[in-house]
DNA sequence: AGGACGCCCTGTTCGC
DNA sequence: TGCGAACAGGGCGTCC
């Protein structure tokens, strides 16, 4: 559930459990996941360190190890965090496998295999390299603005453009064009600048109750979209049933009457 | 520039 | 009920 809110909250985890302890070993399970790095390079960078802190940009998180270099997470459409000490409790689909010397183990889980595990030795190296624009958060209300000026496609697919700010997918971009009442097929560039500051006030507000939510549907306030992303869904303002459409290749749910096309 | 598509993967849901 | 098809919260490359 890999957008900026669940990468916060995995960030958060993390930060919670699995600090400031010397790992024992690295088992990589998929190699595929690592880019740039062998298995074996990755379990001889890491034995012996430990994961002093970690931070977010977008998607990605990025955990500092005591020797300056840094492991970069991506988790794809399916990853996420598990700590545990049990090998009985390792969760399915554990794909590398952090193991502390302590007896516990935190374990980068993906189903689906589409998220990436690399290294570097500076997390603005790879946010250059994957031209990451501002992270969704980070960003100004006059950046916004400015980001639209001009544009052409449609609101939807701008929102998720890593490349001019990180960390809105799918799902959270539905959210806050619902929460602002703007029809995902809008042009970004002739909204008004009411409308844009809606969307940048809708922006904030969606990613933080989120976060605060921990990501988690059943926690979200029951205006929210977001558990309604269904063919039987329903506006959770006016009952009307949700529609759905394709953009940016992606399905977009929405409600007719509080989002006009 | 922007949009549509295919592809990488595999588990789940849908529709006949 | 059973089965194959379509779909799923991402990102990248290609083509038009």
């Amino acid at each position: 559930m890999p957008e900026l809110p669940d990468v916060e909250h995995y960030k958060r985890y993390l930060t919670a459990t699995a600090l400031h302890q010397p790992i024992a070993r690295v088992q990589v399970v998929a190699p595929a996941l690592l880019t740039g790095i062998t298995p074996q390079a990755l379990g001889r960078m890491l034995k012996g360190k430990r994961f002093e802190s970690a931070r977010r940009h977008g998607k990605y998180l990025f955990i500092a190890l005591d020797n300056g270099h840094w492991l970069a997470l991506h988790f794809g459409m399916t990853g996420s965090l598990h700590y545990f000490r049990q090998p009985a409790d390792a969760p399915a689909y554990s794909q590398c496998l952090f193991h502390f010397d302590n007896g516990f183990t935190l374990a980068y889980v993906d189903p689906r295999k589409l998220g990436r595990i690399a290294l570097t030795d500076d997390p603005q190296t790879l946010i250059r390299k994957h031209q990451l624009g501002a992270d969704a958060l980070a960003l100004s209300a006059g950046k916004f603005i400015d980001l639209a000026a001009g544009q052409r496609g449609q609101v939807k697919a701008w929102l998720m453009q890593q490349n001019l700010m990180a960390g809105i997918g799918n799902i959270y971009s539905d959210e806050i064009l619902f929460q602002a009442g703007i029809h995902p097929r809008q042009i970004i560039g002739k909204l008004d600048e009411a409308s844009l500051k809606r969307l940048y006030r809708a922006l904030r507000a969606v990613l933080k109750t989120a976060i605060d939510a921990q990501a988690d549907p059943e926690q979200m306030p029951a205006s929210y979209l977001l558990p309604r992303r269904h063919a039987k869904g329903r506006c959770p303002k006016c009952g009307t049933p949700l529609e759905r459409l394709q953009a940016a290749g992606r399905t977009a749910w929405f409600c007719p009457r509080h989002q006009p096309g």
